[in-house]
DNA sequence: CCTCTTTGCTTTGCGCGCTAATTAATTATG
DNA sequence: CATAATTAATTAGCGCGCAAAGCAAAGAGG
């Protein structure tokens, strides 16, 4: 019934993997629920999720964008991302203005107390990378890879 | 206002960033979240969500076990995927019975309607894999350093 | 000036992913 | 053997992530 038995196949056209860690798509998925997971205690130390985290990111590079700024520099939905900016919002990190020249934008602002976070909760990101066994090239080079691959899969 | 002004750095010390793409992490959970997105339109031929998908997957490699095997062998929650088995049985997909040697036990088994989906749903992997322009040794790179990573980041 | 379309954002609905709490069956212990 | 501890699975609650539908402001075309 295995249809390799009777079949020659080129490496590409095998589909077959003895466990799901065999996939690219698995262990993709899986490492990057991984990250949540382990970001998570860590950024409960600053009533963050990792989305949110992303978001007040984005603000402390760039502040006092629209919304939709905010969803291209995240590549979060802007379904996505509007309770998540009403939740930060709540935690007065950050104001969410109306633009006076298109009132149809949100203009957000990061507040004190959110500036007061971004020394405090980028030096998670080094907590993290210290428990991993990969060297700095070996990083660089799977940011630039997962990089290529949000590209690819994204257009058409 | 910049903290390196006045201050040398270490490589390792440096947490500035341009861009929300210089972080790995950044990296990862965005290509995950392209992954899934690219997956859906492919997937909805055969009527599966992606983590179902990785369900029947662990299931057309290994059928016949119980939920918390299941588990181990996706990665995924038991909370997360209780919901998940119950939504593929309801399509027919799979059966949950109960162990005759430990009731608490649900064995899981792939009904001729799921095993029928196998060859067409395995099938899309290398739809997505054609769209990507990484070659075949850096995808087995990606692969490795992606399970290295849910393995540092998972243990302690 | 009045429609028509486009743009920016919100809302709704659904399916995760996970934590915490619960329930039930099994195993370990006194 | 009774009780405690462990294990397997379920449930509830929260926050995404996204598609689809909706709405209001801004622009375009007649």
């Amino acid at each position: 019934m295995t249809d390799n038995l009777h079949s020659k196949m080129s490496p590409s056209d095998q589909q077959a993997s003895s466990c799901l860690s065999d996939n690219v798509c698995f262990a993709l998925y899986t490492a990057g629920n991984a990250l949540v997971r382990a970001y998570r205690p860590l950024l409960d130390e600053c009533g963050l999720t990792y989305p949110q985290y992303l978001v007040m990111q984005a603000l402390w590079l760039n502040d006092g964008v629209s919304l939709t700024q905010v969803s291209q520099a995240t590549r979060l939905d802007l379904g996505s991302l509007t309770p998540i900016v009403k939740r930060l919002e709540a935690k007065d990190l950050l104001n969410r203005g109306i633009d006076a020249e298109d009132e149809r934008k949100k203009i957000i602002r990061i507040t004190p107390e959110g500036l007061a976070l971004k020394q405090e909760a980028l030096a998670l990101k080094q907590v993290l990378l210290d428990r991993v066994s990969l060297c700095e090239s070996e990083i660089e080079s799977l940011r630039k890879m997962c990089m290529t691959l949000t590209q690819d899969l994204n257009s058409k």
